[in-house]
DNA sequence: ACAGTAAGTCAACACTGTTGACAAGCGGAC
DNA sequence: GTCCGCTTGTCAACAGTGTTGACTTACTGT
């Protein structure tokens, strides 16, 4: 837009602060995190570097209050246990898939950071990992449920960074079925 | 040690380069890609910063000599299929597995590279898929195959990236009996 | 002895994230 | 109305990054 004049209005911080977290998150899902310059998220939302450190506090912090998972699972950890494996890669593959893959490869790739890692980590603790471990019946539950996370991590590396043009022709379905059920040999123990 | 001088003799130039190539692999594999720098590569090899680029034409290039995937597993994927997934577990768990882990780590971090990202994948077909497709006997061999990495590159990140507490305290048997169990029925189908 | 070449050094380039000093406009206090 | 303080924004600079080109140095083949 044409408002290049650099007159601060009173209540434009939270205006331009969102200008910045919209850019940021299209250019880090994009390109990832190194790739991506303050200097080019600036120039995206129209604001100078210097104020996307200001409002952030830095670009590690940028990327965690922008890129952040937030897709919930509980309507499937909380369902009938018996068809969690399959219903689990059913929700991952359709609900708002571009969302999480890119998600997972930026956060992925910025592990670099302890920051970015110990998010990852608590992130999927909270959503597959908490709410499964307590449910499940027979020997060594938080681990299993732990392992259900590792093979979740695996099916979203194998479509994010992979990006594996077998498994991405393959329908829903046969992978539904087929991940879905080696999950669920977890799941049963 | 102590050969400080700066004197260019005839075949130096392959030592060197070796020595330049050691120092790399050490701080890629503790650091990652993005945190080590070629002057700190440079100092730790006790070399200029721009031989480095010389003698590997760039940092992206020195990773991708340096920090490969070596690991053979022939003797699992070629082995007996009804006890395939147990054995590929306890093999990416036990046989040098520090390497292992740091290299992952080290790849899927530097995955912002088209470079490294489809080196990765090629190691990933040239050692799981490509020798496990054929054999695999039922519907969709190449997409099980495929999946059967994808749950090894979830193993994978559980214990390189996630650093997972109660996965590494847990024993070798204990996620050979569950998580190959589940690898095996994809194999099985 | 001389040319050619491999090996290494040095200074510089454009770029990165980040910081501090400064200007501009707004609100409220007297 | 005038001043003060605060938010919002701009600008120049810092140290550090990967990379390049010009330059020196030492060794080898003829």
């Amino acid at each position: 837009m044409t408002e290049a004049a650099a007159s601060p209005r009173s209540g434009s911080g939270a205006l331009t602060k969102e200008a910045i977290g919209t850019a940021a998150r299209r250019l880090f899902a994009r390109q990832g995190y190194a790739a991506t310059s303050v200097r080019a998220i600036a120039a995206e939302a129209g604001a100078d570097p210097a104020l996307v450190i200001r409002h952030f506090g830095s670009k590690e912090r940028l990327f965690l209050e922008t890129v952040a998972i937030e897709g919930r699972f509980d309507h499937v950890t909380k369902g009938p246990l018996e068809s969690l494996g399959p219903r689990l890669v059913e929700s991952l593959l359709t609900e708002a898939p571009e969302i999480t893959f890119s998600t997972w490869r930026a956060m992925l790739r910025a592990t670099d950071s302890d920051l970015v890692r110990s998010r990852l980590i608590a992130a999927m603790e909270e959503m597959f990992i908490e709410p499964l471990a307590p449910r499940l019946q027979g020997p060594h539950p938080e681990l299993r449920a732990r392992l259900v996370a590792a093979a979740i991590s695996g099916l979203l590396d194998a479509v994010a960074i992979l990006a594996d043009r077998l498994i991405l022709e393959a329908s829903v379905e046969q992978l539904v079925d087929l991940y879905g059920r080696s999950i669920q040999a977890l799941v049963d123990g």
